[in-house]
DNA sequence: TCAAAAGTGTTTGTTATACACCCATGT
DNA sequence: ACATGGGTGTATAACAAACACTTTTGA
């Protein structure tokens, strides 16, 4: 308990004990897909000043702790989810973003496969859950315009940059990554033209199996092959969808 | 000069006096280009602890002051450029990026026409130059992270929105603008092909003048179409070179 | 008249789009 | 048998790349 009071955010005393930098927060945006719905991961703060109100996963970073691994550490901490790499979204620095005094938050961003994790709310999250990116509760402090940023941040790298393939399972069909990407740009999409699309670009690896209990013809599933996508980049290559 | 002693980050007291963020600061990247040759502004630090040292300009933020602006300001007061907007790069949160204290820096870019500003070394700064980014003095603390992440992050924007029109003069060539994109992205490029790229966007609209004084035919001078842009991409139109 | 850059035309191969179609499987 | 999604083929149009060519101008 007395742990919880010196790292989490919502409850810090003013001005914080040293050994946790003043002013300075971090703030987790991380998106999962649940079906075909896109969702982002919500914490309910279970007291200090920002009590019973959804937030973000974050809070405050160690004097000796590098931002990107603050990231990391908040996000298990308050959540459970253990995600390697946390990519950097923006820093938001309006005056008044944060009541009692003034904060700059780094706001980061992951995308994860959503059932791979157990939700566990710790430190002062007494809950934690997946909401649908366009149908959450209402947030705190400035959170809406960081959902809203991320949303339009996703929408622009997932064409540019392969990372689409961490919303989804090891193991994919053709169909789910198309639906992932209609999900995510909200447009339809041409099957035969999206499969070739992504086929010739030769970064899918079949993996000689096929969907069961479907009722219908079992499509085959693919993984992501990292490799050959570091391989073609080093050669000039580009991802675009 | 008490006032340089206030708001100069390289030689600002630990603590620093209140009203006066702790622990960040703000570093500005400024692209110009001179001829075809594509610069970065620095700065000559003339006291503190990286007296005599070249910097990116940059320095701390008032509590009172939302980040844009104090990246803003900062950029007036150390080298005499006003420039409305600046955009937000990357934070940079590495530990022991700063040396005697935790700093984490906040850094923005802007690409200016060179030959608009006269440049005026104001604060702590002793000297403000242009230098080829390929070819720096060295540089303080973390700053060659920050202008190679920078540098980087130039050659894919510009491919992908039309940044590049504003290290221009206001009524270019299309032989300026190609120059321009051989100079960033550091590749030659077809004439005839570049011309009906960029003609075909109907992003530049004539300035029924021609170049003066050269020594062979006159090319027609162009101005960018902001407006046009802003139509355009609200009718799902995407910025590619 | 020559150099230097402006500017046009044409050929060729590649890619995107639309959509018709057949295949496999569980109920 | 039929619904459902898996998966293939193809015609058309748009586009990019390469490069030969003509035009204009000052020195």
């Amino acid at each position: 308990m007395s742990e919880k009071r010196i790292i989490s955010y919502s409850n810090a005393p003013f001005p914080p004990p040293k050994g946790i930098m003043k002013g300075l927060s971090i703030d987790n945006l991380i998106f999962g897909l649940e079906g075909s719905a896109l969702k982002i991961l919500l914490i309910k703060h279970g007291e200090g000043i920002a009590e019973g109100e959804w937030a973000l996963p974050g809070g405050f970073v160690n004097n000796k702790e590098d931002l990107n691994d603050a990231a990391r550490r908040l996000l298990k901490e308050l959540t459970g989810i253990e995600h390697h790499y946390l990519e950097q979204l923006k820093t938001f620095g309006k005056v008044d973003r944060y009541p009692a005094e003034r904060v700059v938050t780094v706001a980061y961003y992951a995308l994860v496969s959503a059932d791979n994790y157990a939700l566990i709310a710790g430190l002062n999250a007494c809950e934690a859950a997946w909401f649908n990116v366009h149908d959450t509760p209402p947030l705190v402090f400035d959170h809406p315009d960081i959902v809203q940023y991320g949303l339009q941040f996703l929408q622009h790298q997932v064409r540019h940059r392969p990372i689409g393939f961490n919303l989804l399972p090891e193991k994919f069909t053709l169909l789910q990554l198309q639906e992932l990407y209609e999900a995510i740009l909200d447009i339809k999409m041409d099957k035969p033209n999206f499969r070739r699309k992504i086929m010739k670009m030769n970064l899918l690896s079949p993996c000689n199996e096929k969907q069961q209990g479907v009722a219908h013809r079992a499509a085959n599933l693919y993984r992501f092959d990292k490799d050959a996508y570091e391989n073609l980049t080093e050669q000039g290559f580009t991802f675009e969808v």
